[in-house]
DNA sequence: TGTGCCGGGGA
DNA sequence: TCCCCGGCACA
């Protein structure tokens, strides 16, 4: 975990030295607004720091690191220069063994450490999380970059304070967790030395570049696993070959992107009847109807295809999770190709957006991509189930769940139904959409089923189960020494149709 | 641990 | 179809 928080600092905004026009003259000051890296220095084999500087004449000149070290060394003052080695006051010792290699490159030119209020406050600004590895980019680029997402989307700034940044290690912490064993970590045929000595964002793991307050997201597609990420045995099938991350084409391609997942998970597999059941995420959008084996799956889908998102699972801000259900497909009519059922992933069960769901600052790491998409604003997807009950016995009515919602979720009528009729085959469903109200009155209260969107009454599995209610049932009445007054139901020890709720 | 009841199976 | 029961979720 700390490992991977290879926070480093930049330079950007720092005031340095410079020389001047005339050469050796007079230093002149200026600001650096980028810091480059050029690999062009074979002669050394050492990759050169280049700095963008700005003068205060507005211009804009590139300095090389030695060209700014010598000029601040021959300073007469202290050196403004503030380096991005180490000089953390925070995330400093959170540098782990992966900080070597950068901190070997940190532009450290200046040999001060004490900071002036100044300098610090550039630093809180103008940080900028670049990987030294990735030098190609401009950090003047990104900060631009990250200033139009901040500005774009709503990012709480209340986060900057220090229980929030808690609150986030921990959120971190729980999410590195997460896809440490989720099936969204897989272990590309990627050698581990790779990931442990090189960068690991080559690995599939990188910090957000927007990330200017050190906090860490993940930027890489999901299905590209992190090296560094302890991952548990895979077996043999698990393997599969290393797909690059599709930014363009549709990723919706990818129904077997985590099959024979379920080896893998330290979760339990859902609860299962003898009948098998695969568990299958059916996208709720209108007119589509797409379904997935896994909810990553569902979820890249929704967000690029009708989110209109490009990034991946880093900005996921729970959002999609509205747009699909889980829903359990008998394996006896589910094309042979979905060999393997995916458990349900935790994240298909999270709050919906707005509910205080926050990730790991993964969410303002790349929504700059479409940060003019409004999905709220979008139409949301309804869905109409046809759910089975196999018990006469049983409630069948038509609820009608009125669209309450405050989340966001606009349902495209302003209410739609729910029939529960006889499918022909076994078709049930949960929703890990957050509660909406629905109207209540019919026969047995199903609520915790039918409190969700687009649940079917009777989710075959754990959600299924109706809460307990407070009514009296037979066996209570009667008790056990009048048991033949109970009613049929609970004597089978089916659902009390005498005392329903 | 008691209760409700789903799912399955036998008659 | 009736009846029973294993087993699970939940309080």
């Amino acid at each position: 975990m700390h490992t991977r928080r290879l926070v480093k600092r930049s330079v950007i905004g720092s005031r340095v030295y410079v020389p001047g026009l005339t050469g050796d003259a007079a230093p002149l000051t200026g600001v650096i607004q980028a810091v480059k890296q050029d690999n062009r220095d074979v002669s050394t084999g050492h990759r050169r720091n280049v700095y963008t500087v700005l003068m205060q004449d507005g211009s804009l000149k590139e300095y090389s690191e030695e060209e700014i070290a010598q000029m601040t060394a021959k300073a007469p003052l202290k050196s403004s220069l503030k380096s991005t080695c180490n000089g953390g006051q925070r995330d400093g010792p959170t540098q782990g063994q992966n900080g070597g290699v950068q901190r070997g490159e940190a532009p450290c030119l200046s040999p001060e450490s004490t900071e002036e209020p100044r300098v610090l406050e550039h630093k809180r600004t103008g940080r900028a999380l670049e990987p030294e590895k990735d030098h190609t980019r401009s950090v003047s680029l990104l900060e631009q970059k990250r200033k139009v997402v901040s500005s774009s989307i709503d990012v709480p700034q209340a986060r900057k304070s220090e229980e929030e940044v808690d609150m986030d290690k921990v959120t971190a912490a729980m999410v590195l967790t997460s896809l440490s064993t989720s099936p969204l970590v897989r272990s590309p045929p990627v050698k581990v030395s790779e990931g442990l000595n090189g960068s690991w964002k080559d690995g599939g793991f990188t910090p957000s570049s927007y990330s200017s307050s050190g906090y860490w997201s993940w930027s890489a597609p999901s299905d590209q696993s992190n090296p560094s990420t302890p991952s548990p045995p895979l077996s043999a099938d698990s393997f599969k070959p290393f797909r690059m991350p599709s930014l363009s084409g549709p990723p919706d391609d990818n129904i077997d992107e985590h099959d024979g997942n379920s080896l893998l998970f330290d979760e339990p597999i859902p609860r299962k009847r003898k009948n098998s059941m695969k568990v299958m995420f059916k996208c709720l959008w209108k007119n589509c109807g797409k379904v997935l084996s896994t909810a990553a799956g569902i979820q890249r889908h929704i967000r690029t295809v009708h989110l209109g998102r490009n990034c991946d699972s880093e900005c996921s801000d729970e959002e999609e999770d509205f747009y699909y259900t889980e829903i359990k497909l008998n394996t006896d009519s589910v094309a042979d190709g979905l060999s393997s059922l995916s458990p349900v992933s935790p994240s298909v069960l999270s709050p919906p957006p707005g509910l205080d769901q926050r990730q790991p600052d993964g969410t303002n790491g790349a929504k700059s991509e479409n940060s003019t998409t409004t999905p709220l604003s979008r139409s949301a997807p309804s869905a109409l189930y046809l759910v089975h009950t196999d018990h006469a016995y049983q409630a069948t009515a038509p609820v009608t769940i009125p669209s309450t919602s405050s989340t966001g979720f606009t349902p495209s009528s302003s209410s739609f139904s729910i029939s529960w009729q006889s499918p022909p085959v076994t078709f049930t469903g949960t929703s890990a959409s957050p509660t909406h109200s629905r109207t209540q009155g019919f026969g047995e209260q199903r609520s915790q089923t039918i409190a969700v969107l687009s649940s079917p009454p009777r989710a075959a599995g754990s959600l299924s189960r109706k809460s307990r209610g407070e009514g009296r049932k037979c066996r209570k009445v009667y008790g056990m020494e009048n048991r033949d007054m109970w009613c049929t139901a609970c004597r089978w020890k089916k659902a009390c149709q005498r005392f329903v709720d």
